[in-house]
DNA sequence: TTTGTCGATGCAAGCGCTTACATTTCGACC
DNA sequence: GGTCGAAATGTAAGCGCTTGCATCGACAAA
């Protein structure tokens, strides 16, 4: 390892004949400078191997053309497939990604925040509009240019890519009123600090009072989104007072559960027992009987969250509020209500 | 919006009376500062809500303490396991993870190592050992610490946290044969750019001719990680001149995708057909019948990962290589070969 | 009092790049 | 050949931080 230090742009500089500015010149906006001299400097480029230094050119151009996400988990398919094409995307643009993972964890998520802010990223895309006032007012006060996705419920001048949480569990529910279900229960993750859990767990609510159920008609169960908290949580809707004929479950990984255990202890689904998810993973179609759930429209979420980041922080004015759609997708798990 | 510049660490020097040395010091070696100046910065930092400019510290430190991973997908939740494991304990280390998804393409995942490190990362995360002799040459030029997962096949002087692909596929084999299985179908990932798919099918095959089988006993079929491909594939197994009795997948999802086709033409897993598969994500135990498996140590291998490049970023001189147990998952969907 | 030591602090250079502004070059045209 | 404007290039000032070295002052020992 004879030459352990890097080239700079003044090597490449010397090695052209000409000065530092016209090299970065010639890299940053080639039409500006003459096609010999252009000729010249690729060629010193290419000979030393030149690469710019990114920590430099942020300093001065006060970019560093990383995004940053936070995220609440990849432990799971669930945020994975959506940062995938996030990922993507901004790659096709130019951009980076810096991840973090809060772990639904609010003091963590605000922790990261400011990291992934000190450090400099142009843009942010946080998951659910739920967070403390002061990290609002840390982003806007570092007019931090961010995008919300997962849900479309945010406040005015923010900009989202997101879905109807809530109008998707009620048309949801609606099915399963039709098919003649008027007992429910519901297994959600913890819905306290969790905007996009409490929206769906309200779409159920509120369907069934317009629909002039009772309250008691509802079992609520919150736990985390694992298989084995979601299957205690089953047991333990069944044991209560008012056996619900349908689980509505807050994702799809909770209601492989429920099904599960509903198996194990003897019960038909959706004979005796209809179950529901959300997020329509790839294991809902696998699973017997598949899962009825809600196409939530991961890669677009991901890829419109890029461009429309990318769109703000390339002076776009106003915030953009794109609400998809995510419909029902029926399949074996939801069944009519047993007599 | 009054006030939209940062405050530098000029402000705090000035607001606190002492000078912007001091003011480093202050904040990245503490002990150096007498404790009245100490406590008067760290008044003036708070009262500006002041946050130290990476790339300035960056420019001048030459390190930036973020760390790079580039995968072949996160659309999956093959790799998004390690990956948040990988990402937890770096963070707890105080390092930033960027990541970039290569698709399992050569090229692309050529270009974004050269994109990581043109960003200034200080370490990088790698899957396999497979790639062009020029971008290993380029790590080397760069003197850029690296380590490689998901395989323990690496060469003298590289750092890995891995399993061996082979041993453990070589284990699955065996149990095939003694439950009495002669006639073997592979769906494997596309081996040619794919050293840890290409370890695994010569996992199957040394068993094989090891155990006296003749070559015609192992029919391959390679297509790309999706549950369709590999029902397909799965066709393509079952109509060829030799019948399988086991077809092993190489991956969880694979797997499902055989199961699903062969109960939909009608056969019963395993008593007509045997199916295996790898990883052990999470769905491996939900279909019907579970899938029989390579517990593969996602987690571990993630937080190794980042305690292993830490470790050399750190200076810990030779490479480490850390092989980790991938054990067998007997479950329904091996079974006993049909008479 | 003088000297030496050492902890605390300041001074200033410089990391590699961009860019406003100044200067040079070069044709086109008369 | 001389003039002029545009295009090409150069000059140099920073961006915000760290750090080697110089300085200062207090205190202990002589």
């Amino acid at each position: 390892m004879v030459d352990q230090t890097v080239p700079t742009l003044e090597d490449v500089a010397r090695l052209a004949q000409v000065s530092t500015a016209t090299v970065s010149r010639c890299l940053n906006a080639p039409e500006r400078v003459a096609s010999g001299t252009r000729e010249r400097i690729q060629a010193a480029v290419d000979s030393l191997g030149y690469a710019p230094n990114f920590s430099a050119k942020a300093l001065v151009t006060r970019r560093t053309d990383i995004i940053g996400a936070v995220i609440p988990t990849l432990a799971s398919a669930i945020f994975s497939r959506a940062i995938h094409a996030f990922q993507g995307e901004l790659d096709k643009l130019g951009w980076t990604l810096v991840l973090a993972a809060s772990d639904s964890n609010r003091e963590t998520e605000a922790r990261q925040i400011r990291a992934l802010i000190a450090r400099g990223v142009d843009g942010l895309l946080l998951v659910g509009a739920e967070r403390d006032e002061s990290v609002y007012r840390f982003l806007k006060q570092r007019n931090m240019p961010y995008v919300i996705g997962w849900t479309s419920e945010v406040m005015d001048g923010q900009s989202c890519v997101g879905f109807d949480n809530g109008a998707a569990m009620r048309e949801l529910t609606e099915k399963a009123l039709e098919l003649g279900h008027r007992r429910f229960g519901v297994i959600s993750a913890p819905v306290s600090q969790n905007d996009r859990a409490r929206s769906r767990v309200a779409g159920v609510r509120q369907t069934l009072a317009g629909f002039g159920l009772p309250a008691s008609a509802l079992q609520v169960a919150e736990v985390p989104y694992e298989i084995d908290a979601a299957a205690e949580a089953f047991d333990g809707l069944m044991a209560g007072a008012v056996k619900p004929t349908v689980v509505m479950c807050g994702n799809d990984v909770q209601a492989a559960g429920a099904i599960r255990r509903a198996q194990q202890t003897g019960l038909q689904v959706p004979r005796d027992i209809s179950i529901t998810g959300f997020d329509n993973l790839e294991h809902a179609e696998l699973v017997e009987p598949a899962i009825t759930t809600v196409d939530v429209p991961h890669v677009e979420m991901g890829t419109r969250a890029a461009t429309v980041l990318i769109d703000q922080l390339r002076g776009a004015q106003g915030a953009r509020q794109i609400n998809l759609e995510a419909p029902l997708v029926t399949r074996g798990s939801l069944g009519p209500a047993p007599d």
